[in-house]
DNA sequence: TAGAGATAGTTTATATATAAACTATCGTTC
DNA sequence: GAACGATAGTTTATATATAAACTATCTCTA
């Protein structure tokens, strides 16, 4: 559907510049919200199952709380919450770091393992068939102009 | 920076699928932290911005509630309290629709109004900095590109 | 070694978001 | 006209997110 029906505008954009700017942030609300019904069959949300990918290839080590916030780019406030639901459910657990005990090593647990390794099938899956709605062409191009805006927000102080 | 270092990932993304998702995914991430210190600036929020420019789009007959949420793609039990705020602020106005009291009619205050034509000038000057890293060709691109997206995620039922 | 500063994590207050259960109002149908 | 069903808005419980103030621990330096 053509974008300015889609945000039920009387007028049509003024700019090319803003209708890309809604394009994209309206299309990864969308995206968000089949990500969320996607993970939740699985009892996650979308950032659960990103913090068990991301612990997965951390392995026995785990990351500190710290860490994980810098990963998420999000707070460690927010992370304190986040491991504590994801503690309540048994999936990750928090350990005293041995010669510091001021960081939490945040490890997998066999629980947690198990769920991500199914998840993460059929999230692959999932990923392939929307993207490849995209031509290779396409999806080159996504890639390098995301690549821009980020350099940009960067260089702007993000 | 490449996406890779971005992610703290220690192998490289194996599928080109899955890197144009998480080039998305970032990059809203990203513009949604830009956005928020712009309109923190304000005291806003960028959906109370945002709601502020639907409804000065729809002066004094206003919207309601059910209508705002179809608009901003939210629950109705969202908007409940995202108005509570603007309404807090003195931005905007529940109504009571004359012949149907189930309807609030959202409107403007004059204060919401003025406040709205102030930041919408920063507003697009901010929107056309950043958009103009990318090339015309670049902007057609993406905006097409995220169009096939979209049409990809309401066939699939959202 | 005592104190100062840095770092990791937590708490609190607030904003945004959902789903589900609820109230109030309106329309339709019998 | 009373009952039923639909619609609009609210409330509650929960998840994600921030900023700011806090505690605990560690490190460095005078």
């Amino acid at each position: 559907m053509r974008l300015q029906q889609e945000l039920k505008l009387k007028q049509p954009l003024a700019s090319v510049n803003h209708e890309a700017l809604l394009s994209l942030v309206r299309t990864s609300s969308l995206m968000q919200k089949l990500s969320d019904r996607f993970f939740s069959q699985f009892g996650l949300t979308d950032v659960q199952f990103n913090i068990l990918m991301i612990l997965k290839e951390h392995g026995s080590e785990g990351l500190s709380q710290q860490e994980l916030s810098e990963h998420l780019i999000v707070t460690k406030s927010n992370v304190v919450g986040l491991i504590d639901r994801l503690e309540r459910g048994d999936y990750v657990k928090r350990v005293s770091h041995p010669s510091d005990r001021r960081f939490n090593q945040i490890v997998l647990t066999p629980k947690g393992q198990k769920l991500e390794a199914k998840v993460e099938k059929s999230y692959f899956k999932e990923v392939d068939k929307m993207m490849n709605v995209l031509s290779p062409s396409e999806k080159r191009s996504v890639v390098k102009a995301m690549e821009s805006i980020r350099q940009y927000i960067i260089d702007n102080g993000a």
